[in-house]
DNA sequence: GTGGTCTAGACCACA
DNA sequence: GTGGTCTAGACCACG
């Protein structure tokens, strides 16, 4: 679970932190169950305020990514990602929106647009196994 | 020069504005000397404060990408070549992979994700078309 | 009726042009009844924009201290200031603290202070005399 | 340090501010190396919003007169020498001079102007000792 | 109509 | 608690 900042995106550092866990427990690098690195490394891993990844933390744990157990850690929650399938496929039409909308500024047609996303989808896939098998 | 952003992203609108310009700039979309839509339409467009426009605006200035005339508009800098593709195509991958780490946060498997992208791609041209017919 | 613009003092240019009207007609640089120069000559002069000269006309119209006559001219009024005496002395009263509590930081000890405005109220009176000298 | 500025005057407040801090920079009356009163309390003594005094206070540091650690403070620079006596002197004699504009402007007679200016100068003097008394 | 500035409110990062 | 940033609304100067 290595976690990165860009201090100059824009985005708040939290939530960095709240995407990068996310996109973790998307790929399959962070297992259901599995505890999270606790606040204080992670702050002075990433020159961070411990406040900021508190933050975060406390933000994964609302969207119920995460549980925290006082004393114990934070753990990726065994089954989360409860939201309706429809707000779900929302939330992806927006990031295909975007990305969509990048192509077309920088003037990508569509069939070549499509083969780029072929060609991530398969780099993806590719991390995630080569993820599990560490697993093993 | 159409721009699009997402409240919700968490980028700040203005950085969102300054990238999609520097994207059509990048790839030629935007000719050198042309002028940008002038500050209150695309504020009105948006749904935007005029300020927060006008501070993308202003940012694109002092990176020396457009140049302003009070009281005339905004011009993209006669000097400004559009990148190269390799440079572009970076810039979209980066975009793509965001999309790519939602779906698979969502767990929405790939061949779906897929018919989602070409149905996204089907509205955007519908909507182009529109425009076009529009403007005839 | 020599009007001057102080581009870096902050204050809107009209507000200066308006408080200098002002100012002559209370020093007697200009008299009751007197033609204020007209607003194209008065723009040209100070490189300012036209409407910023009619604003500052404007304002001082509706503060009762000119009247226009279309056509003609604008007139310093025979009997103006129409406000209270309190309001009056309200007005002078934050221009004296003001000054005082520069004074005060700039640690000018009352006694020295107050020979200073002596001096000014001398000086002052030996231009309104001069302006008066001259119109006979 | 008391700060005090006109909303009517024009000028904007930041720039009240900017000024009343150089006057108390260039007297000696705050010396180097000392902390400014911090943002939040000033806005909330003037009644005006942070960003305000914020601004200010970006505006004294970029003109080189304080410096400013966020977290911590903003403090007098060291290097900052009090200027000589002929230029406080002029820079108090503008704002008598606009006083005296306005005296006149309102036909307030000398003699009463100067019974004005010794209640204010009272009325300031036991404000300062209320304030004395209430820090002990 | 054009862009620019001042003030304000809410949120962020840090100690 | 500290200062900093993003967005908004109203006003200014100019053509």
């Amino acid at each position: 679970m290595v976690l990165q900042i860009n201090f100059k995106s824009g985005l708040p550092v939290y939530l960095q932190i709240v995407e990068q866990v996310k996109a973790a427990a998307a790929s399959g690098a962070l297992q259901p169950g599995e505890a999270l690195p606790s606040i204080r490394p992670v702050a002075e891993d990433l020159r961070v305020n411990r406040n900021t990844v508190a933050k975060a933390y406390a933000e994964l744990e609302s969207l119920g990514v995460i549980e925290t157990l006082p004393g114990k850690g934070c753990f990726l929650k065994e089954n989360h990602s409860p939201l309706k399938k429809e707000v779900r496929r929302k939330m992806l039409v927006e990031e295909i929106d975007q990305a969509i909308v990048m192509a077309h500024h920088l003037q990508v047609p569509d069939p070549e647009f499509l083969v780029m996303i072929r060609e991530r989808l398969q780099a993806f896939g590719d991390k995630r196994k080569a993820n599990e098998d560490r697993q093993e």
